[in-house]
DNA sequence: CTTGACCTTACCATGATGGGAAGGACTATC
DNA sequence: GATAGTCCTTCCCATCATGGTAAGGTCAAG
C-alpha cells in the first residue's frame, strides 16, 4: 500500500502521514525501491488510531504515550484510562471557559436592544470591562484559540 | 506613558501592543525624540477593549469589525449585537463538539477496568473505531485544538 | 511513448503569543 | 559625571497541526 492508499485507509492525510514519521510519531515507512513510502495494515491500523485519538481531542503529545501503551504488552488498563480521564478533564475545563464567554455574551447581547441607534453595551462593556488585573506579567496560560478548530478531525480555522 | 506603562494599564503585553500595531489593528503609536512608543488614555482604553475581546474568544478578525463599530459615531447596535450571536453561536458549535468528545471518552473510561490488566477498551475502541469516512480528501474545515488554548484571556497551548 | 495520477522532498504560511539577542535610552545612585 | 539597572527598540525564532505549492521522479494505462 502507497501513502495515498494508506491516507484513504486511515483517514489521515498523506501529508501529515509524512509530518508524524518525521517528527518521530510513527516509524519510518518501507519504502519500494524507487523511494515510495509502503504501508502495511498494521500500519494503517496504526494510523487509524491516531486519527481516532486526534478526534477525540487528544495532544499529538499524548497520543506518544496512547501509542506506546497500545504496542506494549505488558500495559495496564489504568494507565489508559488515567490518560483518559485526564483528556476529560482538560475538555471540561475548556467547555466551563467557553461557557462563561458565553454567559457573558449573552448577558451583554439580552441588553442591547440591537436596532439602528448607536448605544451599544456589548461596546460599553468590551470598552470598560473589568480591569486588567494581571494578564501583562505573572499571566500564565490557557487562551483560547478564538476561532480555531474543535470540529473533529483534522481541519484547521473552523470559523476563522 | 510608555509601552510597559500602556501594558500593564490595558492588561496587553507589550510585545502583543507591537504586534497588533504591525498588523494594523491599532494605528502606529506616537514616538518620543529617542524612538520610544507613546499611548495615551484614549489609546490604552483601546487595548483594553481588545483585551476584553480576546477574553470573550473573539478571533482578532471579528475585533477588526468591533473596534471599527466602537469608533463610528454612527454605528447601529444591531451590527454589534450581530457580532456578538456569531460569537456565541461559534462558541456554542465549539461546545457542542468537545462535549461531544467528552461523552465519548466517558463511555470508554467507564468500560474500562483501570487496573493492572492489559485489556483495556479504549485502545480498543481507538484501534477500530468508525471508519474514515471521508477526512483525507474533501474533509473541509472544523477541528480543535487538541490541547490548545481555549481558556479564557490570552494564552496559548493552555494544555500543551 | 505520452499522459495523467501519484509519489518525493523542501519550503512557506497560518494565528496569537512568548523568548531571546543586540543595542540604544533613561533613571537613580554613588 | 560615571556606572548600574531597568526599560525601550528592532529582528529573528519557536510554537502546533495542518495545508499549499513547487520542482522533479515514478508508474500504469492508453
Amino acid at each position: 500500500m502507497n501513502i495515498g492508499e494508506a491516507a484513504k485507509a486511515s483517514g489521515v492525510s498523506a501529508k501529515m502521514i509524512r509530518y508524524y514519521e518525521s517528527t518521530g510519531l510513527i516509524p519510518a515507512a518501507g519504502r519500494t525501491g524507487s523511494g515510495y513510502r509502503v504501508y502495511s495494515d498494521t500500519e494503517v491500523q496504526m494510523l487509524r488510531f491516531i486519527r481516532r485519538s486526534r478526534d477525540l481531542g487528544f495532544p499529538v503529545e499524548k497520543i506518544e504515550e496512547l501509542l506506546a501503551l497500545w504496542r506494549a504488552r505488558s500495559r495496564q488498563s489504568g494507565d489508559v484510562k488515567r490518560l483518559a480521564l485526564e483528556q476529560i478533564n482538560g475538555l471540561e475545563r475548556k467547555i466551563s471557559e467557553m461557557q462563561s464567554m458565553m454567559e457573558t455574551l449573552q448577558h451583554l447581547a439580552d441588553a442591547c436592544c440591537g436596532d439602528h441607534r448607536p448605544d451599544c453595551p456589548i461596546l460599553a462593556d468590551l470598552g470598560n470591562g473589568p480591569s486588567p488585573v494581571n494578564k501583562t506579567g505573572p499571566a500564565k496560560k490557557t487562551g483560547l484559540p478564538s476561532s480555531g478548530r474543535v470540529t473533529s478531525a483534522s481541519p484547521r480555522h473552523t470559523a476563522t
